[in-house]
DNA sequence: AGGCCTCTGGAACTTGAGTCACACTTCGAC
DNA sequence: GTCGAAGTGTGACTCAAGTTCCAGAGGCCT
């Protein structure tokens, strides 16, 4: 843990959780009591074998969840974006294990509401609407984990970082990521992600310069995903 | 648990499902109407792209969830064990995306209940025992996933073999398993399991027979898993 | 018996990707 | 403008693991 953490009460959570529109009013009242809390960019969140104390609510910014192997590498598990949560810190206190991974902000200033262990519980237990929203957050990511993992078992680095690529990219097609970043996203070396990009490039599907990567041709980049 | 009233069909049901003890009555009877099936053993259950009716609720024998690559090589991305159950079917109804995977039996009959969408949908939303035992699985399948994910990025075969093993292994240290289905559990090949069994074998840590691994030196497969 | 299928044992080759070493560029700070 | 840090570009090497191909053993059926 130990970041920068500043308060500032009371932004509009409800925009990013359509789940507190059908919530009663006793619920909306009781998580606007909650503040909404910042970190900066780049900063840890959460160590290995830490347990929350509360679930986080993601509002601006998002949380990158990876494991750090023996040799030092890493490697991202998935991505925590605003509107969705961070659940498994909290859980991992319920069962006994520790909790499995390093969780960490991204380039943006992270904003979120911690939601204190009891008043989740009693979130999940009194509102239907609360109750489905995590379902969905914790079935998505089973999704998105068994996805993952078929892709690290099936497909080459070049086509990862393809996938990658066109989650990443902002609406304009830019990805504002240094080739070791995807590295660590991807789990693989810096100079391998720099001779997949070189291949992309020879072949017009993206232009890089420093530290960002430029799509230019999405369709190549799914076509590359899909078939090996 | 009476003698004589709940010896129906429910009963195995019950054993093995907690969470129905702590539910009430009309629940119990609810759940009691529904039959015990079977499935025999190696039948493929679901397709890749199926949506199921229901929610199945594993008695006995266990299903193998898992992915085959666009090349045809196969890896299981989880086990499901007597008393948990496989809701994504279920989900994948719900989300518009398809299952991701296919399903199979494994080895012995499986015995299971089908519990349709509808009366799961009503369970989640009275029962707040049914609601933490679906919580419980989701969240434990979502820390299984991240820990295999780890292990495929960042170990090698020999050592997710010495894992798989160590988890197959029933009481008498056995596993009955070709070593061509112990390269489609990690997703491997066959030739490449043998290779990695040899190791072992030479270092005294397993002794290998027709269709089966008997291991020989537990620690020491826990050894080689953990530092690599 | 013979035949057939599954399984294990093994050599030889290929390849994707991780590692090492180093030069060069870009950019911000001082 | 200089300096240092961060980032990119590249060749050479190594290695785990996938691929190909085949020999022989073990079991089961008729």
């Amino acid at each position: 843990m130990g970041s920068v953490i500043e308060q500032t009460p009371l932004l509009p959570v409800a925009e990013g959780f359509p789940f507190l529109a059908g919530a009663s009013a006793a619920t909306r009242e009781l998580v606007s009591t909650l503040p909404v809390r910042q970190v900066e960019p780049r900063r840890p969140v959460l160590h290995r074998g830490d347990a929350a104390e509360g679930v986080f609510l993601v509002v601006g910014g998002s949380l990158r969840v990876f494991y750090i192997a023996a040799d030092g590498h890493e490697a991202t598990l998935y991505r925590v974006r605003p509107g969705q949560t961070c659940i498994l810190a909290l859980t991992a206190a319920f069962r006994s294990e520790p909790y499995p991974a390093w969780v960490e902000t991204e380039d943006e200033e992270l904003s979120f509401v911690l939601v204190p262990g009891a008043m989740f519980r009693q979130l999940y237990n009194t509102e239907p609407t609360f109750r489905s929203f995590v379902f969905e957050v914790l079935s998505g990511r089973v999704f998105e984990l068994m996805t993952r993992l078929e892709e690290v078992g099936s497909l080459r680095v070049e086509q990862r970082l393809a996938a990658f690529l066109l989650e990443a990219a902002d609406a304009n097609g830019e990805v504002a990521m240094s080739q070791a970043r995807l590295a660590a996203h991807l789990g693989t070396a810096r100079e391998v992600v720099f001779r997949a990009l070189r291949t992309m490039s020879d072949a017009r599907l993206v232009a890089t310069s420093r530290g960002r990567v430029h799509l230019l041709d999405r369709a190549g980049l799914r076509r590359l995903h899909q078939l090996g």
